[in-house]
DNA sequence: TTGAAAGCGCTAACAC
DNA sequence: GTGTTAGCGCTTTCAA
């Protein structure tokens, strides 16, 4: 058993088979001109001496790369689910190495990404979630091509200067809303955003009201429910927590929006809890489509984010970039009424 | 607007302010050696200049770091959710920064988790998730302290020779299959791993076979049904087409042992579209113990891993061996019944 | 308190 | 084909 040796460097190596560190270096980048035999002792020696190369030194050296990496933020968020894959074949197959880098919530994303870049002389950029605000400004220190994508701009903010993939959260939330309105429903409560929330949950809710208002429906404030701060945000735990609240405060309602999927998983545990019956008492819609929707009982209703197709259009737009083309581009996505049975039409 | 300007280095800035690199070196890394006055005209220009630090470089030049990082296999495994927040307050607590990597399901964790320390100059490693295999043995080249959490080790295979946190899941398997045993169900069906698996899956089998054998039950190989290769491992999609087969098999069976809870959501939906009510036709157990199985209708009885102990101690043990001890410890938590309303008693 | 200079480990010119 | 060598951007002695 060794000790823990000083982790061994190409010199060691070259050292070792007395050869140059150029070839080395040649050995382990499979240069083509350098004999199959040396090149066969060096590896040998590399696998003998447990040499694993200092990316540090490697990327401060190397001009350029073909690794993109992917900026997360919030990494257990259930909604990324199914984008990973896509993006990860994606690159591949235009040819480019990526590393997924997974920021916690409270991280500065714009920072993360900033050193990222320079450390790892990345080619590309794909930030996922987040948001951007204050910080946006910054964005712009980034100088190689990146991407938002289902990244949230606050509520009166401008998008911002760069290629962005999402939906419009505003338009989707007074979509099925409406959906509800036209299922005879008019009395709906909201579950939404924390209170002061700037970003989707505002989005979300001004939908809402839109729908509200265009239909004819006053607003009433006692119908709309915030998350809890205690509780993590957009979590089964926090849908339950508000639904029991909304139920608890006495309201009536005959609907109800939840503006996540995941939360409308705990609304339902509430509302069974309470022996509400969907749909026959209360309807239930959530969003995002997540997976797990179609196989709740009942199955729910929910606008869909086409997730594939959104994580294959921020590749596609990132090679885009990448190529040359700095053009700019804001991709809106179609949302997409999931039909499920949380939803029954009522009748006066 | 700029152009994309070469990314500035610390001599831009030194230039810029007309002091020396060193100085401004000292004035981004808080060194207290240095005039107050000069300290903020130099951020001042940081700001000004948009300049961020080259961490490659940076990171070959430092000796030692207090840095940890998190090496995830299978980012979007909802098992980890619960973890990320302990072992990143843990850390934050005893001093440490950290990183997040994340690998996808076909990549070798040894090489990455090699390659990333040298880059990051680590001074510490916590491996969450993946098996060790073959690759064991290369963990060595691995010259930190480092942790292996929930990572499986295939049946047979001897511990790898550093510390680790799990669980036994053959342990967990025979006591729940006992319990359902106890609770009079004798033809207990099992939506295991893959075929051919040799890490969680093949332990969970053995010790439904175990529980199965002490209690004088024959084993019917046509109760236990496999993972489908062309859906991801361990998800909803997979339960639930796994419990479909299993129901149009049209094999008896009163109870089903669901290897993962994810898996038994799935589960649930089949049985539900079957027309096959949970307790009463026939009972279910998961395992994990994530927090879905709660909100689920009925709950689901099943094996709950402690997570958030098992980040406690994957963090507790990783500092204890990053300060300086450096005894190899194998933790093995106990699993615990999480009753629900998923399991009804059989009596003949 | 500050600046000059020596590398960290590597790649890529350039010599041989 | 292979070796020598000049930096990549940074931290850190060591002098001033």
């Amino acid at each position: 058993m060794e000790g823990k040796t000083k982790s061994c460097t190409i010199r060691d190596v070259a050292r070792y088979c007395k050869v140059g560190v150029s070839t080395v270096s040649r050995a382990i980048n499979d240069d083509p001109e350098i004999a199959p035999a040396t090149r066969e002792r060096v590896l040998e020696a590399v696998r003998e001496l447990h040499y694993v190369p200092n990316n540090s030194a490697r990327n401060l050296k190397m001009t350029e790369s073909r690794t993109v990496a992917l900026l997360v933020r919030g990494i257990d968020n259930y909604f990324y689910q199914g984008m990973y894959d896509p993006i990860q074949k994606d690159l591949r197959e235009a040819g480019y190495d990526y590393i997924i880098h997974a920021v916690d919530e409270v991280a500065d994303v714009t920072k993360e990404a900033s050193a990222l870049v320079k450390e790892k002389r990345l080619c590309g950029l794909i930030i996922l979630g987040g948001r951007v605000d204050k910080s946006a400004r910054e964005l712009s220190s980034i100088d190689i091509p990146y991407v938002l994508c289902t990244v949230a701009v606050p509520y009166g903010k401008a998008m911002p200067e760069c290629t962005t993939v999402g939906i419009d959260d505003e338009r989707s939330a007074f979509c099925i809303t409406d959906y509800l309105i036209k299922r005879g429903h008019s009395r709906i409560a909201l579950l939404g955003g924390k209170k002061g929330d700037s970003a989707v949950g505002a989005r979300r809710l001004e939908g809402y009201k839109r729908a509200c208002n265009e239909a004819g429906q006053p607003i009433d404030e006692s119908l709309i429910f915030y998350m809890h701060d205690d509780i993590p945000e957009f979590s089964v735990e926090n849908g339950y927590a508000m639904m029991k609240e909304a139920i608890s405060s006495g309201v009536d309602f005959s609907a109800v929006f939840v503006i996540s999927d995941l939360m409308a998983i705990g609304a339902y545990k509430a509302l069974f809890e309470a022996g509400i019956k969907i749909p026959y008492d209360v309807s239930v819609v959530g969003f995002d489509g997540i997976n797990l929707g179609k196989f709740l009982h009942p199955t729910l209703t929910t606008m869909c984010q086409p997730r594939p197709q959104m994580a294959d259009k921020a590749v596609s737009e990132l090679v885009r970039m990448m190529k040359g083309d700095d053009h700019i581009r804001h991709n809106v996505f179609e949302t997409e009424l999931l039909t499920g049975e949380s939803v029954s039409t009522k009748k006066d």
